[in-house]
DNA sequence: CGATCAAAGTACCGTACGGTACGGTTCCTA
DNA sequence: TAGGAACCGTACCGTACGGTACTTTGATCG
């Protein structure tokens, strides 16, 4: 019936209500909370919108995400001219935001959920958060890398391993982790800054002094 | 089979098997293929003795991880001396290990079957996760890095810090693409000799001028 | 005002699962 | 050979959930 393509549908307000308590209940009570009558209660409304609106329980789960990456949607400020001194803030900024995106409560239940559908067969979720999510970080990173080496602040010749290296040094196990239920306290500037510090000994070039220390 | 001795003292061998069924059925069909019913079937054997041996479901998937963790048991080769040369080796042995440890079926069903009871309040299951199979590997690591830099081949001030680094490096977002549902082709031998690489570069010395290609 | 339409609220259905009970079978032991 | 323990197979129960249908409310418009 209905081709479920790759249009990027925009919710009405009513819908965005409804998608915002789905969220939340997921946030506090995982996947086994967000049952169909859970979140019509929430919402205040019926079940039968719900399924006119989504079609089926999976199609909620796939509108909570599209639903979600519409809003954190991640804004670019590469405006700016690549210096010596604010390159380095560059990567530092986008190690911060990393840590903080993956660390976010909405951001853990949605992978969570996804993680948890993923040996179905024809869940499509991790694909969705993958693509929506994951790529769109991806790009921006990569745009900040491709623009050091033109400026001649890195080296590298194969930017998907550097790109890799990068998100390797900033992350490591944390979201996995995270995604355990671990609840560490988490330093996103300090643990950026360092990260970004070793990145800068693998890779960086005519950056000052400052890529030496630590 | 092979009576072991120090093997399964927790678990009958009749339990044993039971255990391996179920591991198989959450390998295949993730957690919603996972009912008591289903693992009875699979085993034959009955309701009442499943309910009789683990208590209810999570004491089940709690003695799922147990077995599982105590059949993996990581093997501990420190028994040589260290030299230039073959301390990379152990490093890249650990990262081809890890690795391995990491994309086994086994690893991420239980980790996905872990991390989707993660909200729940008591689940203990990510608790068990990372206290029985992480710990492990990070105490093999990091006393490969302690030795290493007793040896002189490595300088670093927070061994925590070092080894978080060398993680990250080998492992990058390959956990999550995996636990995700993505099925990529791993080198994990080449994987594990780049970031290996890296890591000395990082933290490495007097080991020739090998730290310094690539 | 009366018609219409969207959506809330509720009742309902089928199913599937966790957990329990019970009869039948095997095997060990006195 | 009798008794008992362990255990299998199955039937059963209560509940909870996904999904559907029906009734009611309330707003818009001629």
């Amino acid at each position: 019936m209905s081709e479920d393509g790759m249009q990027m549908q925009e919710f009405s307000p009513r819908q965005g209500v409804v998608l915002e308590c789905a969220l939340r209940l997921l946030v506090d009570g995982g996947e086994k909370a967000l049952t169909t009558a859970g979140v019509a209660r929430a919402a205040n409304c019926s079940k039968e919108s719900l399924y006119k609106w989504f079609g089926d329980r999976d199609g909620l789960l796939a509108s909570m995400i599209s639903f979600q990456q519409s809003k954190v949607r991640t804004f670019e400020r590469d405006g700016e001219r690549l210096t010596a001194e604010n390159f380095r803030d560059h990567l530092e900024i986008f190690a911060h935001d990393l840590i903080e995106v993956l660390a976010g409560d909405v951001s853990l239940a949605l992978n969570r959920l996804a993680i948890g559908q993923a040996s179905r067969d024809g869940s499509k979720l991790g694909g969705l958060l993958v693509e929506r999510g994951r790529r769109q970080i991806e790009r921006r990173a990569r745009a900040l890398l491709e623009a050091g080496r033109r400026a001649g602040f890195l080296r590298f010749d194969d930017a998907d391993e550097a790109y890799h290296t990068l998100y390797g040094l900033i992350v490591s196990d944390l979201h996995v982790r995270l995604l355990l239920g671990e609840k560490p306290e988490i330093d996103a500037t300090r643990r950026g800054r360092k990260a970004v510090s070793a990145f800068l000994r693998l890779h960086g070039r005519n950056l000052g002094e400052g890529d030496a220390s630590l």
